[in-house]
DNA sequence: CGCATTTGACCGGCGC
DNA sequence: GCGCCGGTCAAATGCG
């Protein structure tokens, strides 16, 4: 019995789509992993500040910033992940084998170091954007300890300059796909238009309550947010797994105690 | 030969 | 002051 080419269009069509689905998932799933790992961090590091009394600067993955609550007028500790306000960090799914640090972001990279750090087994490998001069881009790419699969690629700084559509392909190759972007980004590969991952904003960061933000780079920042919060909400089956798993993993963890 | 990558040395910040 | 650690430098090396 043959069946119509059309149906097997479609089903093909319909088969890679959840190919690509299943990478984002896992990109998410990977995503929400590191986030329970720093909200595990921040909770612990919270628990200690909360007993000391005493607010300092922590070293490594979390950080308190102090602001004045506008209420009482005192200053209070908000925790927030440690990446920068013009910094992002990017999830990128490539073969574990692959030893090469190379995140197809439409930018060329020059590999100025490598380094293994304390925490990771992996080696980290810096790059500086070499499209410009006088870009003042930075990235570190490591693979990731939760999923080997992924690359763990932060970026650092603006570019000054455009991307290259000749390079700007990419995320969809098939050794880098399903990417997953988390915290402060209208900066680098957030700006390049080719790419069509997920982007998600999870940077806890305070600078809007503190009023210190820079207003454009905080529009831009909304309605990229609400873009992209917009996309996800037509998928309702997206949004209910999403929600599932947020919940799961935050009763994975302890709460933060309470004062 | 020119450019990119590798890799050990070096530097500065931080905690003790 | 010392040691640890992440980040950067720069000479050596490899490659087209």
């Amino acid at each position: 019995m043959d069946v119509p080419s059309s149906v097997k269009d479609k089903v093909e069509g319909v088969e890679a789509e959840l190919e690509q689905l299943q990478k984002e998932n896992a990109a998410l799933r990977l995503m929400l992993q590191v986030m329970s790992n720093k909200y595990k961090m921040l909770s612990e590091a919270y628990f200690r500040e909360s007993n000391s009394q005493v607010p300092t600067i922590c070293r490594g993955l979390t950080r308190f910033d102090l602001c004045e609550d506008q209420h009482s007028h005192k200053n209070i500790l908000i925790p927030q992940l440690q990446l920068a306000a013009n910094s992002s960090q990017v999830f990128v799914e490539t073969d574990p084998r692959d030893e090469s640090h190379i995140v197809k972001d439409g930018f060329q990279w020059r590999k100025y170091g490598q380094k293994v750090t304390k925490h990771n087994p992996f080696p980290r490998a810096y790059f500086r954007c070499s499209m410009a001069p006088a870009c003042p881009v930075k990235k570190k790419v490591q693979r990731c300890m939760e999923d080997k699969n992924f690359l763990m690629a932060t970026y650092e700084g603006r570019h000054n300059h455009e991307v290259n559509p000749s390079i700007g392909q990419s995320l969809s190759s098939p050794t880098s796909s399903a990417t997953t972007s988390i915290s402060g980004f209208p900066n680098s590969v957030l700006d390049n238009p080719l790419r069509s991952a997920i982007a998600l904003d999870l940077n806890l960061s305070s600078e809007n309550s503190c009023g210190n933000g820079n207003d454009d780079d905080y529009n831009n920042k909304r309605s990229m947010e609400d873009h992209v919060a917009a996309s996800l909400a037509k998928d309702p089956s997206f949004t209910l797994a999403l929600a599932a798993a947020v919940a799961r993993s935050i009763t994975e963890h302890p709460k933060p105690p309470t004062n």
